[in-house]
DNA sequence: TGAAAAAAGTGAAAATATTCACGATCCGGT
DNA sequence: ACCGGATCGTGAATATTTTCACTTTTTTCA
């Protein structure tokens, strides 16, 4: 690992990867430098927080100069692992599992769909922007054919306990979960979740707190 | 509002509508009461963090007994505001975006996807699930008739910061983004970031650190 | 009715994460 | 070579969030 000591903070982790994305967009406009300002500030975070965020690999700017855009980007890359390629399987081919299968950034370079698996017969067999659909029963077997690392779980909720132990199972280690559930992991396992309804949920909850209507029904007093 | 004094942090809220998941799945299987310890469990949270987060709204369980499965369910509605119905437009209708429309987490209680909004005139003028397509260029429109108040951002990276303008001068307050752009509000204005390439990353950097295979090429020492 | 058990509520402690503020270093011009 | 300005790197100060551990309240059962 390149962490040099303490152990690295999740979100610096997802940070990490925001900067990644500024930087080569600045270099795709011919930047050669930037300094932690204006990086920062393109995220909305403070340049002392981007500053700490790489202090905990090391350091990779010049003091009175600012980044180099392409070796820090190179540096990034290295950190998030982005120089090795990463097979992906996403298990549950509805209509986000088919979406996310299209989606650019689920596309890019150091990542690869490589299976797709799902239990209703009408689908198995069957392939979807030619990946194949698998039978979830032969997930250990297609997981340790194909070398797949990173399953991406599309299932509705009452599969999702089920499928993520068959997962978890086949030895997968990386999780992102789709499904609203949660689930539970050793500490050598990494599950990210993804839950749209709850976010959703969040936003109801700041709009209903300003109250935006003000209307009739609008009382939220809580009995009791 | 409801919440007594001290503003409450982000993270409570998104697990206040996890809490509510799990209630709503307990309610259904007949549970009538529920100890914080169980229902933390569930979730794998420490039974003290699902108290506390409570406690920023009032004390609505009973010692000795823990909560009624349907109060707590019926207080946390409140909380988050869904006892609303609440309008949502889709601004991109991609993949992800008509994914996200035909997605059932997003046509819960208290949602409804009442309009969708893109710049291509093929799909401009025709409908998706029996939701209209919009022009862009109509949004602060549509928005005002339709009484929209949650945006979701489906669109590319390159017109995310645009039409990210355009929706809060249309005058909504609550956006999805899943653009990979970082949005830049006033404090009004709640913009959560699902951000699907990032997390990916997350999980290659984790995988990386362990160095999966050890293979030949799994050099990840930090030149200079 | 009283004692024991269960479990919520909560102030304080601990753990984490962010921000500040300043010393260190580097570049460029003279 | 030196000076001034820029900007990184970082220890210390804050702020935030989580967890603990104890107190209070309620229920149950003898």
């Amino acid at each position: 690992m390149i962490e040099n000591g303490k152990k690295v903070p999740q979100v610096t982790v997802k940070r990490l990867s925001r900067y990644l994305r500024v930087l080569e967009h600045f270099s795709e406009q011919g930047y050669e430098t930037i300094s932690s300002e204006e990086l920062a500030n393109e995220l909305h975070v403070k340049p002392s927080q981007l500053r700490k965020d790489l202090a905990y690999f090391g350091e990779f700017g010049t003091r009175g100069m600012g980044y180099s855009v392409s070796k820090l980007a190179e540096v990034l890359r290295k950190i998030l692992g982005l120089h090795r390629q990463w097979a992906i399987a996403i298990i549950g081919v509805g209509n986000l599992g088919t979406a996310l299968l299209r989606y650019k950034g689920l596309n890019e370079k150091g990542f690869r769909v490589a299976a797709l698996f799902d239990d209703d017969p009408e689908k198995v067999g069957s392939a979807r922007s030619g990946i194949h659909i698998y039978h979830v029963d032969n997930l250990a077997n297609v997981v340790k054919e194909k070398n797949i690392q990173i399953v991406i779980l599309t299932v509705p909720a009452p599969a999702a306990r089920a499928a993520a132990e068959a997962v978890i199972k086949a030895g997968i280690k990386s999780i992102l979960n789709f499904a609203p559930v949660s689930i539970k992991t050793g500490p050598e396992i990494t599950c990210l979740q993804v839950d749209i309804a709850s976010e959703l949920k969040i936003l109801s909850h700041y709009l209903a707190g300003q109250d935006v209507s003000g209307g009739k029904d609008g009382k939220v007093a809580i009995p009791g």
